[in-house]
DNA sequence: CGAATATCAGTAAAACTGAGATTA
DNA sequence: CTAATCTCAGTTTTACTGATATTC
């Protein structure tokens, strides 16, 4: 993951260039790419974040009410609740009630993991965004949120 | 492929929500998504148009200088060429004047499967950009252009 | 000889599927 | 008995690395 890699060259043909510069999405693997490796670099991945901020934000669940909220796969967030176990910013306890249940704990050292990973993605984003001012990244979430909201609702 | 999703869910936490809109690469990975499956239904993937145009536009070249201009490895640019040599979209012969290279050109059916990918994509982004009139669409990729430049340079 | 070309085999990570064991 | 939960094993795709044979 060296070789950070975004457009398509000094020769990129022009009906290449033309759809990338309308297929915003075809060309944004680097973004996301970025932030993999930025997390990287603290020994997380996104899936870190995400699960910790559910765990802060909704509160201790079930394996399975997590993989709901995140949209991790049941069978992935098994390996990733076992390298957050192993760093302590969670805890996996049966659940008294249902024991086919597990139940997930985000610890104080997960809720300062969250911070650090939060601060990492700022900085990404910061990296990414420099060219843009703060009214021009204001009109582009904008523009991306609309986007996505008609994607989401299956547009 | 079948399920399209992109949002995190009702109840995404909301730091994933400030991430996601702030970082708007992490969220695209739906956008290539649906041009991936849009050419598989016509048994495409994105390297065919990439290819198919940069000979299109740049004449026939050797396997070394197409993997440059495409930035498809030249490891699977092999596999890339066995297909559209099968399909008749281009023609791969040896090049008299360095029996190391090969030539390869595109033929008449190549350039008319180009035409038909390069509608597949608008459609796709037809279909993306649904909700943005055209102003919209211009101000959302002269932003993204910048960001684009501004990573391409190595930001 | 060293370097370039085409090819093949294989790795690594992410997204996803399916099956088994346990419990409700 | 059916269904839910957790876990594990394995597939698929994409991006990428390394080695080899051939030719310059």
């Amino acid at each position: 993951m060296e070789d950070l890699r975004f457009d398509y060259g000094d020769e990129t043909p022009e009906l290449v260039k033309r759809q990338l510069s309308r297929l915003a999405g075809m060309t944004s693997g680097l973004m996301s790419r970025i932030a993999a490796e930025a997390l990287g670099e603290v020994g997380a991945h996104k899936f870190h974040f995400v699960v910790l901020a559910a765990l802060d934000e909704f509160g201790p669940a079930s394996q399975s009410v997590i993989a709901d909220r995140t949209r991790v796969y049941r069978s992935d967030l098994v390996a990733v609740l076992n390298e957050l176990a192993d760093g302590g910013w969670i805890v996996r306890a049966p659940d008294p009630a249902d024991k086919r249940r597990n139940t997930i704990t985000i610890t104080d050292a997960g809720r300062e993991r969250l911070a650090e990973l939060d601060a990492v993605l700022a900085g990404v984003n910061e990296r990414i965004m420099a060219p843009l001012d703060a009214e021009e990244r204001r009109q582009l979430f904008a523009l991306l949120g609309r986007v996505n909201a008609h994607l989401a609702a299956g547009g």
